[in-house]
DNA sequence: GCAAGTTATATAACTCCGGTATATAGTTGC
DNA sequence: GCAACTATATACCGGAGTTATATAACTTGC
């Protein structure tokens, strides 16, 4: 296990949070934009299904889905199966909350990545990838 | 811009953190060894520089500090040449518990990352290493 | 077909970590 | 030695996470 470098990447990417976080300003709280990405990515899914995805517990995830829906970025919609479940929805509103935080994200990183190499992207990409399906909710059950 | 990589990266690592903190438990909260790591990478610097390398604010820092304090992982020490700063370092109880954290994330982790390649702890060390060079504290202002 | 157990979401009370605005103390320039 | 600037601290606030528990609906066994 290589900690040191999983070590490096949590405090890089911390600074990078706290860099995206200024870039949308104050209007847009960062776990809002980062469960409208899993949604857009994933499909609707229920609020337990979105609390594992985020790796947040659901109590906390029924939390910021009530301001989310408060601010139309998501509709409950429900599950025609199971009455108690619902069905999380980007709403159309949310579509395009989550295309302008991608422009501001874009715009306002540009002096710290705009130069980058196609090599560095890859690089980036690669990594972004391999973290992606290391991290998919069930990838350590799955292991074992 | 690779906005869709960086986004990616953002959601992935927001994961892993959460995987880090049920990691070390409730008792060694994320940014205290954030910060620690920084300083022990680092060596010594002022309230206000370590703000800057976490990309926090100086108020921010300054709580944090005080909690960390308290608990004896950081010490104040007084600036010679400038008696309003502190300079603040790592105390060997500091030194300890930051081993003692990335010996149970490593332990934790394992599930996860415990089968990877080579060659993918390659990718992730060489995407760790671009983005600190880019984050660090002053790139895009060097850059521009 | 209903009681018991299980599961999905919601509510409540709490902590931590971040922010802005401002105060205080020390330094620097003239 | 006073004005302007700078380094840290204080006060207050919001967001986002936690655990423990409640409520409602589904499932199972008999």
């Amino acid at each position: 296990m290589h900690t040191d470098i999983l070590e490096s990447l949590l405090v890089s990417t911390h600074r990078l949070t706290r860099l995206a976080a200024q870039a949308t300003g104050s209007t847009t709280p960062a776990a809002q934009w980062r469960t409208l990405s899993i949604l857009a990515a994933e499909g609707p899914m229920r609020v337990g299904e979105l609390a594992a995805a985020s790796r947040v517990t659901q109590p906390g995830m029924t939390r910021l889905l009530g301001t989310m829906v408060e601010e139309e970025l998501v509709t409950r919609i429900a599950d025609r199966d199971d009455s108690r479940a619902w069905l999380i929805v980007v709403s159309e509103k949310g579509t395009k909350a989550l295309a302008a935080w991608r422009a501001q994200l874009a715009e306002t990183l540009d002096p710290w990545f705009g130069e980058l190499s196609d090599a560095d992207w890859a690089t980036l990409e690669a990594a972004a990838s391999l973290l992606e399906t290391r991290l998919a909710s069930d990838a350590a059950v799955a292991a074992s």
